[in-house]
RNA sequence: GGGCGCGUAGCUCAACUGGCAGAGCAACUGACUCUUAAUCAGUAGGUUGUAGGUUCGAUUCCUACCGCGCUCACCA
């Protein structure tokens, strides 16, 4: 027998003593007075003589607390421990003259990772440390395999990643990063709403895909036997809303691209898009730089936020057009001239791509995209690799598009919506020519959104965030599998709990 | 998909050039009524990712496979 199932099989037989004491070992309300944060925010400045007023102490501070067990000192007849709860922790003294003879059985039947509750009062020990002088316990819930080690935590990338609940208890840090995460989304929300924002969601399940270059999973539904795409973005669904006359809509959910996994792609991915009527990608861009910094206020407390060696300045938001970037950050020999990436005989004769736009877009991902650190909005992006945005008035070879980069990636992307449908199905022929050429991620036709448009779309702006990169960045992550709960992995095989289990029933 | 690296007790990690697979934490027994990575004495715990191969002998060398990481490619 391993180690581990003695543990178990141990554990499981104290689950009955625990019950033989008159406790329940699992399921039980329990109405607590304080979680342990507010405990710390309330008292954790009072002294000993606050807490515990001299000599007998009717005034104590009387509270009820639940929590998981963290680690445990046993010196004889006394014990101190430490539990956490919501990410914090809190020491216990339990001392067996101060509670029932009952509650001093349960004590010794304790393990590490149990959650219990507990009845006492606050004091501090002799070295200073707030703590619960516990009179009463309670048993709520019994852990039955070994805990991580306390001192290191879980360290393994992949377990931390399969078993996110065990990250999450042993590693605050983990937990702080998916506090941040959700930080981040409610700072978003609440700046979209003050804007008039509605949202809203859109079908994830979509017989024509589009919105974005990218291929997509299939699936089946049984009864309308029809294949469905999940969608690779929500794009073309919301700009119906804008025709419909939802003038500011915005939505934060799931994309699903069928691509590699990296440090910076999950299959599924959050974004929020958002679409305002009566705007363009200029009026975004000024709402994008106020919008990123507030998010880093709201998450991180301060506009310049730490990433890895870098300090992200998003208070403060550079502005280059693609061409610029180009030039700006060539590498190597025979850097270009602003006409010279202006002139599609000079494009199409430094790269393999077939046409000029796809040439420039080539030669920004290659020369610049991974220089740009600081937050910088890119604008003005080529129209053949932007068949959704609306054409720039002085330049018919580009669009009203801007992207924005922090740390070599990018996080979002905005443009001016294109609302005519007779040149809307044009770019949809062109993309269709491209899929023709062996491009297949190039848009399908999308005969609805032409009809939806030819009932006439206000002038609309319109953008995306990721936010799982987003969360990288506020988070000081390097991998977008840190930011994700539970990212994809391949399945892990035979875990054996359920046999494991079942032998405990028999 | 290519390249590089990793996989040893529940967890965190050792094991020299191929020579008895070890420690700390966790667990168990005992001592201890203000400890804090508690301490002290003792006990138990291993298919070294899997399957082959080389060898008198493999955690160590070789091959394949599985899983993870980094990186390049692909990709917003």
């Amino acid at each position: 027998m391993s180690l581990e199932d003695g543990i178990f099989e141990q554990r499981a037989a104290r689950v009955k003593e625990i019950e033989a004491l008159g406790f329940k070992p699992y399921g039980k309300r329990f109405d607590y007075t304080h979680t342990i944060p507010e405990i710390l925010a309330a008292y954790g400045d009072k002294t000993a003589e606050e807490l515990v007023p001299p000599p007998p102490a009717p005034e104590a501070v009387r509270v009820r607390i639940a929590a998981r067990i963290q680690t445990v000192r046993r010196m004889g007849k006394a014990a101190f421990m430490h539990v956490q709860q919501n990410g914090a922790k809190l020491q216990f003294y339990i001392k067996k003259d101060a509670i029932s003879e009952q509650d001093y059985a349960l004590f010794n039947l304790l393990d590490i990772g149990d959650i219990i509750g507990a009845d006492g009062y606050l004091f501090r020990t002799r070295t200073g440390e707030l703590s619960l002088h516990v009179e009463k316990l309670e048993f709520l819930s019994k852990i039955l395999l070994p805990m991580p080690e306390k001192f290191h935590g879980l360290e393994d990338v992949e377990t931390r990643y399969r078993q996110r609940y065990l990250d999450l208890i042993s590693n605050p840090e983990s937990r702080d990063v998916f506090v941040t995460r959700a930080k981040v989304i409610s700072s978003i929300r609440r700046q979209l709403e003050e804007r008039g924002f509605i949202e809203v969601e859109t079908p994830m399940m979509q017989t024509v895909y589009g919105g974005a270059a990218a291929r997509p999973f299939v699936t089946h539904h049984n009864t309308l036997d029809v294949d469905l795409y999940l969608r690779i973005a929500p794009e073309l669904y919301l700009k119906r809303l804008i025709v419909g006359g939802l003038e500011r809509v915005y939505e934060i959910n799931r994309n699903f691209r069928n691509e590699g996994v990296s440090t910076r792609h999950n299959p599924e991915f959050t974004m929020v898009e958002f679409y305002q009527a009566y705007t363009d990608y200029k009026g975004l861009m000024d709402f994008t730089e106020e919008m990123l910094r507030q998010i880093a206020l709201d998450s991180t407390g301060g506009a310049v936020v730490p990433y890895g060696d870098l300090q992200l300045d998003f208070g403060n938001v550079r502005r280059l057009t693609m061409r610029e970037a180009v030039v700006e950050f060539w590498e190597g020999d025979g850097r270009p001239t602003l006409d010279d990436v202006r002139n599609p005989e000079w494009l199409l004769a430094n790269t393999h791509k077939a046409t000029p736009g796809e040439a420039l877009g080539h030669l920004f991902e290659v020369h610049a995209e991974k220089k740009l650190q600081q937050p910088t909005i890119i604008y003005e992006f080529p129209i053949e690799v932007s068949p959704l945005a609306n054409n720039s008035p002085d330049d018919p070879a580009m669009v009203d598009r801007f992207e924005i980069f922090v740390a070599g990636m990018e996080i979002g992307n905005a443009y001016t919506e294109l609302n005519n449908p007779m040149e809307q199905r044009r770019r949809f022929d062109s993309q269709l020519q491209m899929r023709d050429r062996g491009d297949d991620e190039a848009h399908q036709m999308d005969e609805d959104y032409l009809r939806a448009m030819s009932f006439g779309m206000p002038p609309t702006g319109g953008e995306g965030l990721g936010i799982d990169r987003l969360v990288m960045l506020m988070s000081n992550r390097q991998s977008i599998r840190d930011v994700i709960l539970f990212p994809l992995l391949r399945p892990e095989g035979e875990i054996g709990m359920a046999d494991r289990l079942r032998r405990l029933d028999a």
